[in-house]
DNA sequence: TATGAATGAGACTTCATTCAT
DNA sequence: AATGAATGAAGTCTCATTCAT
């Protein structure tokens, strides 16, 4: 598998990632991605045992850059809705730009019957944000009867899916405060102890 | 396109959702399919002009039994909160006969660039669930402080995405009641009005 | 497997043997073989599972083409002695006009581990020449100290293997008699009753 | 080639004569051989051209076993018919040992279009057993009017191709002795002067 | 309308070989 | 002498699609 190097793993990803974008996954070949990366054909093969292997990394690779910019945007003092502000908004902003790509990488695990890997790539930044709802029981900001594992993911889906449909769906820009409100809102008055 | 034998078109379908749910999408050939629906390879074209041309088809007939299940089972005149019940209840079902066609459907629509179809597909359902909300408002059952159109299609997503994770995960089955409810619960405390 | 022209598989079996004979197994492709054939990639899969599945359909026909100049030529109440000179003949005949392929036939069925399929295909003229032994046992032509089965295989292999290494060895011409019936006196010294 | 080094020159010859018989000549890459010699890709080259170069450098270290074992048990006193059980017994125990290979030797030299150089392999063997049979003549063990060359070479191919023959037929292990016997009585009464 | 043999482009993948270290 | 990442040509095989019957 990963030989030596970072370098040539890395070009690989990006121009998957920047061919899927712009082909789709079913139409883009091999022989599209190396030629994007600059590299050989079969040095591909020494990085990814194949095509669909790519799905996951890309997914690993997104997921990480958005999971770091909420980290790096969000204290874990915030109060629970200040964080969920915060979350809306970096999903919007990682989803804009790789609206294309997103859609794919959840398809493309569907697609090969491997939500498992799905859920593991997901697992820190689900672990992550069970935290912050267990926090806030405890600062009394959410109400306590609630499974949090669940409601965990129940948030993460409905802000992903909403962002999602939003950026595909082509609306109107100057809306898209508006659904991060609603979804903002739909979460606060079914949480919120006050 | 043009409907020569509802029988042959049916058995295409039928076979289509077999083979897809054993083998996958990409796996799956159309010689598979045809040799399932035991017609001839040229037969095919009659009635798809491509393989990718069968997940509207698949996905309209799915949507179709879900909604008919629905409206058998739900007055207008119930209450918001028993529809949401009908409706919940229903989701789960037809994701567990339907579980890995469901995902591959989604995914079959995103991967070819083509959510407008889910949307149009989605659209006579997504139609009638805005109208029990706009009576429920009326009936002063839910506040009236929501974007209905987007309230619709998140409360949807929640329903079909819990669910479809739910089936996918295997889970334990003594949990799906807790499932159900939590769902409901969440979307109850977020917009009753009580 | 064949689904129908008869046509169409001997001509990708007469290609075969032509390009085999030419180029030797390892170096022909697929491609060369079609070409030959004058049909389409696609349609050789439609006949043979694989490049390797030739062989044994080869070895078959040679075989047959040898077997079918024996029966012909030999009549059963011959002399063994007769029979045996008849047999020599013809192997070296076949072995003159398909010296490359012979080869390439058994170590082919060699190189994939199926020398099982060779035994089968060679069981008919085995069966039959076990027959001839029989019987001129019972004529008192040859002792009967001997394993019918054994020295059966043991009497072909003598031959084809001669008259291989004659061919491929290039030996001068002059010597085909001789080599023929050093083989025949070799084996008549060995089982005669005289 | 340049003897570099004897010890990778036999890692690599043993590694290749075992996942030869493991997985036989065609799937086996040279990273399949290297990776079992436990040395780098590119070492390979410097002992070996090509894949097909191992072929010969096997077929002669097996025959060299198989004539070094012949030397040591019969001397050349022995009378030609003690010689011959010998030989007719090592033959048998060295295809035992090495049953996969042996065939893949054959093939792998016919398949390449270079029997001469199996015969060159083969020639001191040839050489020495002319002699003995020279030998015996001269002892009148055995009869005069024989070709010297070709009866040598029959009668080695005998032996191998029978010994072959049996345990790649997977034969029953009683009846070792007898192929055995059936091929000396074949010989003795063919070439005995009693 | 239905058939299914034939097509042939092109995808995936392997692997012998090279060469800078 | 030894390494092993990189190469890229070439092969196998699949499969959507066509078309004569």
């Amino acid at each position: 598998m990963g030989k030596k190097s970072e370098e040539k793993y890395d070009k690989i990803l990006h121009a998957s990632i920047k061919v899927f974008s712009e082909k789709g996954y079913q139409n883009t070949s091999i022989t599209d991605i190396v030629k994007n990366a600059g590299i050989a054909q079969g040095t591909f093969y020494l990085y990814f045992p194949s095509k669909s292997a790519l799905i996951p990394a890309i997914a690993d690779h997104l997921l990480t850059i958005t999971f770091e910019k909420i980290k790096e945007r969000v204290s874990e003092q915030d109060s629970f809705w200040n964080i969920l502000k915060q979350i809306i908004s970096i999903t919007f902003e990682s989803n804009e730009t790789y609206k294309d790509i997103v859609v794919l990488c959840y398809s493309g695990l569907a697609i090969e019957h491997s939500m498992e890997k799905w859920e593991m790539i997901y697992q820190p930044y689900y672990q992550w944000f069970e935290d912050r709802i267990t926090q806030a029981i405890l600062k009394k900001e959410i109400i306590q009867a609630i499974d949090v594992k669940l409601t965990t993911k129940m948030i993460i889906n409905l802000i992903e899916n909403t962002a999602e449909r939003y950026f595909i769906g082509n609306e109107n820009d100057a809306l898209e405060a508006e659904y991060q409100e609603e979804i903002f809102n739909f979460v606060k008055r079914s949480l919120s102890t006050i």
